[in-house]
DNA sequence: TAAACGTGGAG
DNA sequence: TCTCCAAGTTT
Protein backbone atom coordinates (compact mmCIF):
# COMPACT_ATOMS: atom_id res chain seq x y z
CA UNK A 1 0.00 0.00 0.00
CA UNK A 2 1.62 3.20 -0.96
CA UNK A 3 1.95 6.13 1.26
CA UNK A 4 -1.27 8.69 1.72
CA UNK A 5 -1.34 12.70 0.70
CA UNK A 6 -1.53 13.56 4.63
CA UNK A 7 1.62 10.75 5.31
CA UNK A 8 3.80 12.25 2.77
CA UNK A 9 3.36 15.57 3.59
CA UNK A 10 3.56 15.49 7.16
CA UNK A 11 6.62 13.57 7.39
CA UNK A 12 7.75 16.76 4.25
CA UNK A 13 7.04 18.96 7.88
CA UNK A 14 8.69 16.82 9.88
CA UNK A 15 12.11 17.76 7.81
CA UNK A 16 11.39 21.23 6.53
CA UNK A 17 8.88 22.84 9.16
CA UNK A 18 9.24 26.96 8.86
CA UNK A 19 10.40 27.36 12.52
CA UNK A 20 8.32 30.66 13.75
CA UNK A 21 7.90 32.57 16.86
CA UNK A 22 4.27 31.27 17.51
CA UNK A 23 4.60 27.86 16.57
CA UNK A 24 5.38 24.36 18.31
CA UNK A 25 7.86 21.80 16.82
CA UNK A 26 6.22 19.53 14.19
CA UNK A 27 5.47 16.06 15.98
CA UNK A 28 5.82 17.51 19.46
CA UNK A 29 2.95 17.69 21.77
CA UNK A 30 0.17 20.79 22.26
CA UNK A 31 2.42 22.81 24.63
CA UNK A 32 0.89 22.79 28.45
CA UNK A 33 1.74 26.51 28.66
CA UNK A 34 -1.90 27.94 29.50
CA UNK A 35 -1.18 30.92 27.13
CA UNK A 36 -0.97 28.80 24.10
CA UNK A 37 -4.11 29.42 22.40
CA UNK A 38 -3.74 33.05 23.10
CA UNK A 39 -0.62 33.08 20.82
CA UNK A 40 -2.11 30.88 18.28
CA UNK A 41 -5.24 33.15 17.79
CA UNK A 42 -3.23 36.43 17.74
CA UNK A 43 -0.77 35.09 15.09
CA UNK A 44 -3.78 33.59 12.72
CA UNK A 45 -5.26 37.24 13.23
CA UNK A 46 -2.31 38.61 12.25
CA UNK A 47 -1.22 36.73 9.66
CA UNK A 48 -4.95 37.07 7.45
CA UNK A 49 -4.15 38.26 4.13
CA UNK A 50 -0.66 39.47 5.64
CA UNK A 51 3.38 38.08 5.23
CA UNK A 52 4.84 35.85 7.95
CA UNK A 53 7.76 38.59 7.41
CA UNK A 54 5.21 41.74 8.12
CA UNK A 55 3.88 40.12 11.44
CA UNK A 56 6.82 39.13 13.59
CA UNK A 57 7.67 42.44 14.77
CA UNK A 58 4.17 42.69 15.89
CA UNK A 59 3.79 39.65 17.34
CA UNK A 60 7.04 40.12 19.48
CA UNK A 61 5.54 43.38 20.27
CA UNK A 62 1.73 42.57 21.66
CA UNK A 63 3.03 39.29 23.03
CA UNK A 64 5.44 41.54 25.27
CA UNK A 65 2.84 44.41 26.10
CA UNK A 66 -0.13 41.95 26.67
CA UNK A 67 1.45 38.30 27.43
CA UNK A 68 -2.38 36.88 27.68
CA UNK A 69 -5.76 37.03 26.55
CA UNK A 70 -6.85 38.89 30.42
CA UNK A 71 -4.18 41.26 29.91
CA UNK A 72 -4.97 42.74 26.31
CA UNK A 73 -9.16 42.47 27.36
CA UNK A 74 -8.19 45.02 29.90
CA UNK A 75 -5.88 47.60 27.59
CA UNK A 76 -6.87 50.86 26.51
CA UNK A 77 -8.42 50.82 22.69
CA UNK A 78 -5.89 53.57 21.68
CA UNK A 79 -3.50 51.51 22.63
CA UNK A 80 -4.23 48.72 21.07
CA UNK A 81 -4.78 50.44 17.61
CA UNK A 82 -1.68 52.51 18.15
CA UNK A 83 0.44 48.78 18.26
CA UNK A 84 -1.75 47.85 15.34
CA UNK A 85 -0.81 51.13 12.90
CA UNK A 86 0.96 49.66 9.92
CA UNK A 87 0.12 46.35 9.62
CA UNK A 88 -3.10 47.11 7.96
CA UNK A 89 -7.08 46.19 7.72
CA UNK A 90 -7.89 47.69 11.26
CA UNK A 91 -11.31 45.95 11.68
CA UNK A 92 -8.75 43.36 12.50
CA UNK A 93 -7.69 44.97 15.49
CA UNK A 94 -11.04 46.47 16.57
CA UNK A 95 -12.33 42.82 16.74
CA UNK A 96 -9.13 41.89 18.65
CA UNK A 97 -10.13 42.81 21.19
CA UNK A 98 -14.13 42.60 21.43
CA UNK A 99 -12.73 38.78 20.83
CA UNK A 100 -10.29 38.95 23.89
CA UNK A 101 -12.80 40.95 26.00
CA UNK A 102 -15.23 38.09 24.78
CA UNK A 103 -13.10 35.29 25.62
CA UNK A 104 -11.74 36.34 29.14
CA UNK A 105 -15.47 37.26 30.43
CA UNK A 106 -15.92 33.70 29.15
CA UNK A 107 -12.93 32.67 31.04
CA UNK A 108 -10.58 30.89 27.89
CA UNK A 109 -10.83 30.27 24.58
CA UNK A 110 -13.53 27.60 23.54
CA UNK A 111 -12.27 24.69 22.35
CA UNK A 112 -14.55 23.54 19.07
CA UNK A 113 -14.71 25.17 15.29
CA UNK A 114 -18.36 26.26 15.81
CA UNK A 115 -18.05 27.74 18.84
CA UNK A 116 -14.87 30.02 18.09
CA UNK A 117 -16.32 31.14 14.79
CA UNK A 118 -18.60 32.50 17.18
CA UNK A 119 -16.01 35.30 17.94
CA UNK A 120 -15.49 38.52 15.95
CA UNK A 121 -12.74 38.25 13.48
CA UNK A 122 -12.78 34.08 13.30
CA UNK A 123 -13.84 32.97 10.27
CA UNK A 124 -14.05 29.76 8.36
CA UNK A 125 -10.49 29.47 7.92
CA UNK A 126 -8.97 31.23 11.63
CA UNK A 127 -11.96 28.92 13.71
CA UNK A 128 -10.72 25.89 11.64
CA UNK A 129 -6.98 27.40 12.14
CA UNK A 130 -7.11 27.45 16.13
CA UNK A 131 -9.07 24.43 16.66
CA UNK A 132 -6.33 22.30 14.84
CA UNK A 133 -3.19 24.37 16.08
CA UNK A 134 -4.29 25.23 19.56
CA UNK A 135 -6.99 22.17 20.05
CA UNK A 136 -5.59 19.53 17.95
CA UNK A 137 -8.73 18.47 16.98
CA UNK A 138 -9.36 17.77 13.20
CA UNK A 139 -10.94 20.53 11.10
CA UNK A 140 -11.03 21.12 7.35
CA UNK A 141 -8.66 24.97 7.06
CA UNK A 142 -8.71 26.22 4.02
CA UNK A 143 -6.31 29.19 3.01
CA UNK A 144 -5.19 30.73 -0.14
CA UNK A 145 -2.52 28.27 0.61
CA UNK A 146 -4.47 24.73 0.59
CA UNK A 147 -6.46 26.60 -2.45
CA UNK A 148 -3.61 26.66 -4.28
CA UNK A 149 -1.87 23.07 -3.24
CA UNK A 150 -5.91 21.52 -3.33
CA UNK A 151 -6.50 23.13 -6.96
CA UNK A 152 -2.88 21.86 -8.41
CA UNK A 153 -3.00 18.66 -7.01
CA UNK A 154 -6.78 17.53 -8.04
CA UNK A 155 -6.83 19.71 -10.91
CA UNK A 156 -9.30 21.57 -10.32
CA UNK A 157 -10.41 23.54 -13.13
CA UNK A 158 -12.99 25.86 -12.31
CA UNK A 159 -12.24 29.48 -11.75
CA UNK A 160 -12.25 30.78 -8.23
CA UNK A 161 -14.39 31.90 -5.76
CA UNK A 162 -16.74 28.95 -7.44
CA UNK A 163 -13.74 26.59 -7.07
CA UNK A 164 -14.64 27.05 -3.04
CA UNK A 165 -16.91 24.67 -2.42
CA UNK A 166 -14.98 21.62 -4.69
CA UNK A 167 -11.51 22.73 -2.63
CA UNK A 168 -13.20 22.22 0.45
CA UNK A 169 -14.57 19.03 -0.39
CA UNK A 170 -11.20 17.55 -1.51
CA UNK A 171 -9.49 19.32 1.14
CA UNK A 172 -11.75 17.51 3.55
CA UNK A 173 -10.66 14.25 1.85
CA UNK A 174 -7.61 14.48 2.19
CA UNK A 175 -7.07 16.23 5.74
CA UNK A 176 -6.36 12.96 8.58
CA UNK A 177 -7.38 12.71 12.46
CA UNK A 178 -4.18 12.61 13.94
CA UNK A 179 -1.53 15.59 14.23
CA UNK A 180 -4.19 18.21 12.72
CA UNK A 181 -2.34 21.24 13.14
CA UNK A 182 0.88 20.01 11.69
CA UNK A 183 -1.36 19.07 8.65
CA UNK A 184 -2.67 22.49 8.45
CA UNK A 185 0.55 23.97 8.69
CA UNK A 186 2.01 22.00 6.56
CA UNK A 187 -0.11 22.70 3.66
CA UNK A 188 0.34 26.27 4.19
CA UNK A 189 3.95 25.87 4.27
CA UNK A 190 3.86 23.52 1.10
CA UNK A 191 1.88 26.45 -0.34
CA UNK A 192 4.12 29.24 1.09
CA UNK A 193 7.37 27.57 0.30
CA UNK A 194 7.13 24.92 -2.48
CA UNK A 195 4.04 25.22 -3.96
CA UNK A 196 4.28 29.32 -4.83
CA UNK A 197 1.68 30.89 -7.15
CA UNK A 198 4.18 31.95 -9.84
CA UNK A 199 7.36 29.17 -10.61
CA UNK A 200 6.08 26.48 -8.13
CA UNK A 201 9.47 24.13 -7.10
CA UNK A 202 7.76 21.03 -8.17
CA UNK A 203 10.91 18.83 -8.46
CA UNK A 204 10.97 19.60 -4.37
CA UNK A 205 7.87 18.72 -3.57
CA UNK A 206 6.59 15.67 -1.89
CA UNK A 207 3.12 15.49 -3.68
CA UNK A 208 4.71 15.67 -6.93
CA UNK A 209 3.84 11.92 -8.01
CA UNK A 210 0.35 12.79 -6.81
CA UNK A 211 -0.11 16.47 -8.26
CA UNK A 212 -2.13 16.00 -11.89
CA UNK A 213 -1.48 20.25 -12.61
CA UNK A 214 2.12 18.40 -12.47
CA UNK A 215 1.74 15.91 -14.55
CA UNK A 216 0.01 18.10 -16.96
CA UNK A 217 3.29 20.10 -17.22
CA UNK A 218 1.25 23.93 -16.20
CA UNK A 219 0.65 23.84 -12.84
CA UNK A 220 1.53 27.80 -12.21
CA UNK A 221 -1.70 27.79 -14.27
CA UNK A 222 -4.13 26.77 -11.47
CA UNK A 223 -6.27 28.02 -9.47
CA UNK A 224 -7.64 29.52 -12.13
CA UNK A 225 -8.46 33.48 -10.54
CA UNK A 226 -11.30 35.68 -11.46
CA UNK A 227 -10.16 38.65 -13.51
CA UNK A 228 -9.52 41.71 -11.15
CA UNK A 229 -10.80 45.18 -11.76
CA UNK A 230 -9.09 48.74 -12.41
CA UNK A 231 -9.23 50.52 -8.84
CA UNK A 232 -10.08 54.29 -8.82
CA UNK A 233 -7.77 57.60 -8.85
CA UNK A 234 -8.29 60.02 -5.77
CA UNK A 235 -7.33 62.95 -5.16
CA UNK A 236 -7.80 64.26 -1.06
CA UNK A 237 -5.71 66.75 1.36
CA UNK A 238 -4.34 65.91 4.89
CA UNK A 239 -4.16 69.36 7.52
CA UNK A 240 -0.37 69.53 9.44
CA UNK A 241 -1.42 72.04 12.36
CA UNK A 242 1.01 72.69 14.45
CA UNK A 243 1.44 74.88 17.62
CA UNK A 244 4.45 75.18 19.48
CA UNK A 245 5.82 71.70 19.01
CA UNK A 246 2.74 70.11 18.94
CA UNK A 247 0.12 68.58 15.88
CA UNK A 248 -3.43 68.16 15.68
CA UNK A 249 -5.04 64.68 15.50
CA UNK A 250 -8.11 63.51 15.19
CA UNK A 251 -9.23 59.54 15.52
CA UNK A 252 -11.45 58.17 13.13
CA UNK A 253 -14.48 57.26 13.23
CA UNK A 254 -15.15 53.47 13.83
CA UNK A 255 -15.64 52.28 11.28
CA UNK A 256 -14.35 52.40 7.75
CA UNK A 257 -10.92 52.81 6.17
CA UNK A 258 -8.11 53.37 8.68
CA UNK A 259 -10.92 53.06 11.33
CA UNK A 260 -10.53 53.83 15.07
CA UNK A 261 -7.13 54.93 14.05
CA UNK A 262 -5.57 58.42 15.14
CA UNK A 263 -4.94 60.56 12.09
CA UNK A 264 -4.22 63.68 10.41
CA UNK A 265 -7.64 65.85 9.35
CA UNK A 266 -8.23 66.18 5.89
CA UNK A 267 -10.73 67.07 4.00
CA UNK A 268 -13.15 64.06 3.74
CA UNK A 269 -11.66 61.96 1.02
CA UNK A 270 -12.43 58.16 0.38
CA UNK A 271 -12.26 55.67 -1.83
CA UNK A 272 -15.43 56.41 -3.14
CA UNK A 273 -14.56 60.30 -3.72
CA UNK A 274 -12.56 63.31 -4.27
CA UNK A 275 -11.91 65.25 -0.61
CA UNK A 276 -13.91 68.57 -1.21
CA UNK A 277 -10.26 70.47 -0.61
CA UNK A 278 -11.10 73.22 1.73
CA UNK A 279 -9.24 73.82 4.63
CA UNK A 280 -10.76 73.75 8.27
CA UNK A 281 -9.24 77.07 9.55
CA UNK A 282 -8.40 80.52 8.09
CA UNK A 283 -4.85 81.26 8.05
CA UNK A 284 -1.43 81.17 6.01
CA UNK A 285 -1.24 77.36 5.03
CA UNK A 286 1.84 76.06 3.33
CA UNK A 287 1.73 73.66 0.39
CA UNK A 288 3.82 70.83 1.75
CA UNK A 289 3.92 68.03 -0.76
CA UNK A 290 2.29 65.52 -1.73
CA UNK A 291 2.41 61.43 -0.58
CA UNK A 292 1.33 58.87 -2.84
CA UNK A 293 -0.10 55.49 -1.65
CA UNK A 294 -1.72 52.23 -2.55
CA UNK A 295 -4.63 50.92 -1.15
CA UNK A 296 -6.07 47.30 -2.26
CA UNK A 297 -9.62 49.28 -3.60
CA UNK A 298 -7.84 53.08 -4.47
CA UNK A 299 -4.98 54.70 -5.23
CA UNK A 300 -4.93 58.16 -3.40
CA UNK A 301 -2.56 61.09 -4.03
CA UNK A 302 -3.02 62.96 -0.80
CA UNK A 303 -1.81 66.84 -0.38
CA UNK A 304 -0.73 68.00 2.53
CA UNK A 305 -1.06 71.21 3.60
CA UNK A 306 0.80 72.93 6.66
CA UNK A 307 -0.38 75.43 9.69
CA UNK A 308 1.38 77.09 12.44
CA UNK A 309 -1.71 78.71 14.51
CA UNK A 310 -2.29 79.12 18.26
CA UNK A 311 -6.24 78.99 17.36
CA UNK A 312 -7.96 75.35 17.81
CA UNK A 313 -8.73 73.52 15.10
CA UNK A 314 -12.53 72.74 15.06
CA UNK A 315 -14.46 69.23 16.23
CA UNK A 316 -12.54 66.84 18.33
CA UNK A 317 -8.88 66.44 18.60
CA UNK A 318 -5.91 66.57 20.50
CA UNK A 319 -2.44 68.46 20.28
CA UNK A 320 0.24 65.53 20.25
CA UNK A 321 3.48 66.66 21.15
CA UNK A 322 5.48 66.10 17.84
CA UNK A 323 8.79 64.41 19.94
CA UNK A 324 5.99 61.58 21.10
CA UNK A 325 4.55 61.29 17.75
CA UNK A 326 5.64 57.40 17.05
CA UNK A 327 3.94 56.60 20.00
CA UNK A 328 0.43 58.20 18.23
CA UNK A 329 0.37 55.12 16.17
CA UNK A 330 -0.37 56.78 12.74
CA UNK A 331 -1.47 54.17 9.95
CA UNK A 332 1.16 54.05 6.92
CA UNK A 333 -0.77 56.80 5.28
CA UNK A 334 -0.52 59.59 7.61
CA UNK A 335 2.78 58.32 8.59
CA UNK A 336 4.15 59.26 5.04
CA UNK A 337 2.31 62.46 5.35
CA UNK A 338 3.63 63.22 8.65
CA UNK A 339 7.22 62.46 7.53
CA UNK A 340 6.55 64.43 4.49
CA UNK A 341 5.68 67.57 6.91
CA UNK A 342 8.38 67.11 9.39
CA UNK A 343 11.37 66.65 6.63
CA UNK A 344 9.83 70.00 4.88
CA UNK A 345 9.74 71.97 8.20
C1' DT B 1 -22.59 37.74 -4.01
C1' DA B 2 -19.64 41.38 -4.35
C1' DA B 3 -17.43 45.09 -2.44
C1' DA B 4 -14.85 47.10 1.38
C1' DC B 5 -10.86 46.81 3.81
C1' DG B 6 -3.83 48.10 4.19
C1' DT B 7 0.56 47.26 3.52
C1' DG B 8 5.14 45.96 1.88
C1' DG B 9 7.76 42.79 -0.80
C1' DA B 10 8.62 40.16 -5.02
C1' DG B 11 9.22 39.89 -9.85
C1' DT C 1 7.34 52.05 -11.99
C1' DC C 2 3.82 48.69 -11.88
C1' DT C 3 1.24 44.54 -11.03
C1' DC C 4 0.31 40.90 -8.14
C1' DC C 5 -0.78 39.23 -3.94
C1' DA C 6 -0.10 37.15 1.48
C1' DA C 7 -2.38 32.24 7.10
C1' DG C 8 -9.65 36.45 5.24
C1' DT C 9 -13.69 38.65 7.52
C1' DT C 10 -17.59 41.48 7.40
C1' DT C 11 -21.56 43.51 5.47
Amino acid sequence: MTASISDKLIAWYDKHARDLPWRHPPGSPLPVDPTWPYRVWLSEVMLQQTTVAAVKPYFAKFLAIWPTVETLAEAVDEEVMAAWAGLGYYSRARNLLKCAREVAARGGFPRTETELRKLPGLGDYTAAAIAAIAFGQRAVVVDANVERVVARVFAIEAPLPGARKAIRAAADGITPDARAGDFAQAMMDLGAQTCTTRRPRCLLCPLREDCRAFATGEPERLPVKPPKKRVPERCGTAFWITREGEVWLVTRPGTGMLGGMRALPDDGWSAQGDGAGEVPLAGDWHELGAVRHGFTHAHLTLRVLGLETQATPPGEGQWWPLDRLEEAGLATLFAKAARLALASG
